[in-house]
DNA sequence: CGAGTTTAGTTGTGTATGCAACTATCATCC
DNA sequence: GGATGATAGTTGCATACACAACTAAACTCG
């Protein structure tokens, strides 16, 4: 069955998507031009950051960074390369592993922060009074959860 | 300076953020599972189905499809051998070429844009009234006319 | 005109990411 | 408690993209 999209309700997504892609954009432009690792890298940290013990089991982390597994594995290696997280084995679970944020990638975090922050609030947030921000929040918590058709069941 | 982040407004970005990745990695799963090329490709096509005479130069292409001119290059080499799409010579200045989309071209938009449509309706749009929607195309609108800070000029 | 500069597009190379296949461990059930 | 199946994570491989360096063709002045 045909859902139904009015024309205002497409003109809203593709605004959202060009923007979004913009945003983005210059965002990580500016994390690179003030040689900070990417996004990636800091909602991995965040993640963890917000995490009790600030650790999260890898798969857990894939899920809430946005990545597939496999992208998480490597991501890992990356941050653990760099000494922002441990990988530690779970006592509970063989198979599992923990990554723990260490000290370096809190510090990590707080440089990042600023760059980020700025750019949220230059590309983003300067554009919205307060009862947009407010709609904006609603309005993106119902979408984002989103719960995908089918082909794919990682999220199970 | 530090620019003035308020609460809702970073609330706002963060699910805006996550509702993003979430939508688009759903839209991508859908026209994975039917066989169908990716909104990248979708995007190029729709911008020369756009465009007068259904063409445009490379690097107008490569702004209006989010691209750096070298993934627009790639992309195009793609899409010619795909047969969606013909580079042409510019008869008024050697350096420059067109991208022309062919028949094939408009077909395999038709062909994309049911599976794109159901996505946007299913994902994004069936989250919003028409108020919202509203509200989403008249914010992002400014949101979008972005300006970067520096780095890198090729907008200009 | 001809040297120097700018612009359009391409190519070399590196990085990020996904999917599918793999290994190791755990859970189930007879 | 051992075979069967599920789950956690990793690895091989392919793809998509960016940046920087390159080539060719305009422009710009003298």
């Amino acid at each position: 069955m045909k859902p139904s999209l009015p024309e205002i309700h497409l003109e809203a997504w593709r605004r959202y998507y060009v923007a979004f892609w913009r945003v983005f954009a210059a965002i990580e432009g500016d994390l690179a031009a003030a040689k900070l690792p990417s996004l990636s890298w800091y909602d991995a940290l965040y993640e963890l950051y917000l995490a009790p013990d600030r650790r999260l089991r890898m798969s857990a982390l894939a899920r809430s960074a946005l990545l597939s597994r496999s992208g998480l594995t490597r991501l890992v290696d990356k941050l653990e390369h760099a000494r922002l997280i441990e990988r530690k084995a779970c006592p509970k679970d063989g198979r599992a592993h923990y990554a723990q944020l260490t000290d370096q990638g809190v510090e990590m975090l707080r440089k990042i922060w600023p760059v980020y922050r700025t750019g949220i609030a230059t590309y983003f947030a300067g554009h919205l009074n307060v009862s947009e921000a407010k709609m904006t929040a609603t309005i993106f918590a119902r979408v984002g959860a989103v719960r995908s058709i089918g082909h794919e069941d990682k999220s199970s």
